[in-house]
DNA sequence: GCATAAATTAAGGGATACCTAATTTATTGT
DNA sequence: ACAATAAATTAGGTATCCCTTAATTTATGC
């Protein structure tokens, strides 16, 4: 049995591990979860000894294969959730975060599996996160930052690498959907400012800011 | 804010109230919760204090208008989840409940508004229970037991008594579902067995025991 | 090698929901 | 009416969970 704040902990371990490829420390794990230092360290001396994560003192933990498989079935979980609630319930793709981060904790394989047989089996989530299938495998990750573009380059929209709903919210205010074809037309050197045209009619200029965050896959 | 255990104590009291119509007894509250009759009381006070409940010392607890907006609400939930697990994911009526019992304590009313837009505004869950609406309110219960019926009576099916899984695969593996038209043959006055046609087509032997739990509205 | 940052230990808090045993209060049969 | 019995309450805890601050130890950067 996994407790709420385990699988909290866990999918925090996940996902920091995931960002930085390296052990994970006590003051990542205390920022993200917004517990003291103190409290981790405890925490993960609890997690630790159901083998859920291998510790070393001082050093961080990451989880063990065991560990893994609970974070990724979390995230699973999470995912199609969302895209549940985007599809069938017809919330906003900024709206889904909390109520999956409920949902996510509710137990039962054969939910999740009835789920994901009547979502079709997705292999991504409203904001183009990939969803790992029941044995905790990820289909291999196309995307890449339109940051990494060059003028000339057409490619499409499938991700986004950043979640805020400012941010979700100013993409949808902006009429910029998963899916949509982008042409890089010229990219300012001084400041990054991208000018592409969308879906072959609508030219738009997007700050630094926004292309490091739309993650997108080769054109075809 | 409620908790979980609250509401699941406010759920049963509004269930043992149903029934008898009277004021609610320690003694059954501890029963149907499996817990000890100091630890309902103790929560009582608890719930009291809050204006849940009404409380007079050793007599009773009933809700007050408050906490049954509160019970009506997760029962709504429940059964809103449990239309969903049967109609869009194929679930069958004995398999539900358990996966609801956790559903019903996700917390967003704005979810459970989406769920019943989605299921096109359910009045019933699969096994025949209304759904109050979203202030609370039953529409009026036009079901009796079949053992109320006379010889000649032909009725609907309409919704079950009795909701154990014994009970509901007994009826699925007699081919008895809701909608189904009952025409009462016979009644042996012995043992109260009854002798009816299903459909019009088929006949079946019911004895007192499914007779008692099986709910029919006057046919029409 | 020392200052600073990060992590750990120690000691404990508070919330939640439960328990047993002892006692009090109600109910019921005669 | 009252003794016997059943139901409810009180008293006095326990366990788990997850969190805290303060003090100390361990690592790291210059």
């Amino acid at each position: 049995m996994t407790s709420s704040a385990e699988e909290n902990y866990l999918k925090a371990i996940y996902k920091l591990h995931e960002k930085s490829g390296a052990m994970v420390t006590t003051s990542a794990l205390a920022e993200t979860l917004k517990v003291s230092a103190a409290s981790v360290t405890d925490f993960i001396k609890k997690i630790a000894a159901k083998k859920l994560v291998g510790y070393e003192k001082s050093k961080g933990v990451k989880l063990t294969e065991k560990g893994r498989l609970v974070a990724v079935n979390i995230i699973r979980k999470h995912r199609l959730w969302e895209v549940w609630l985007v599809k069938k319930l017809a919330f906003k793709w900024d709206e889904v975060h909390e109520i999956a981060e409920q949902l996510e904790h509710v137990i039962s394989d054969e939910l999740i599996d009835h789920l994901d047989k009547h979502l079709s089996y997705p292999t991504a989530d409203p904001h183009g996160d990939l969803i790992p299938d029941a044995k905790g495998q990820f289909a291999k990750n196309t995307s890449k930052p339109l940051l990494d573009c060059e003028a000339g380059d057409k490619v499409k929209f499938i991700g986004v690498a950043e979640h805020s709903n400012s941010f979700l919210q100013y993409l949808t205010k902006s009429n910029l959907k998963l899916g949509d074809e982008i042409l890089v037309e010229s990219i300012e050197e001084f400041d990054n400012t991208y000018s592409v045209k969308i879906n072959k009619k609508e030219n738009k200029t997007l700050s630094k800011e926004v292309v490091k965050n739309l993650l997108v896959a080769a054109g075809r």
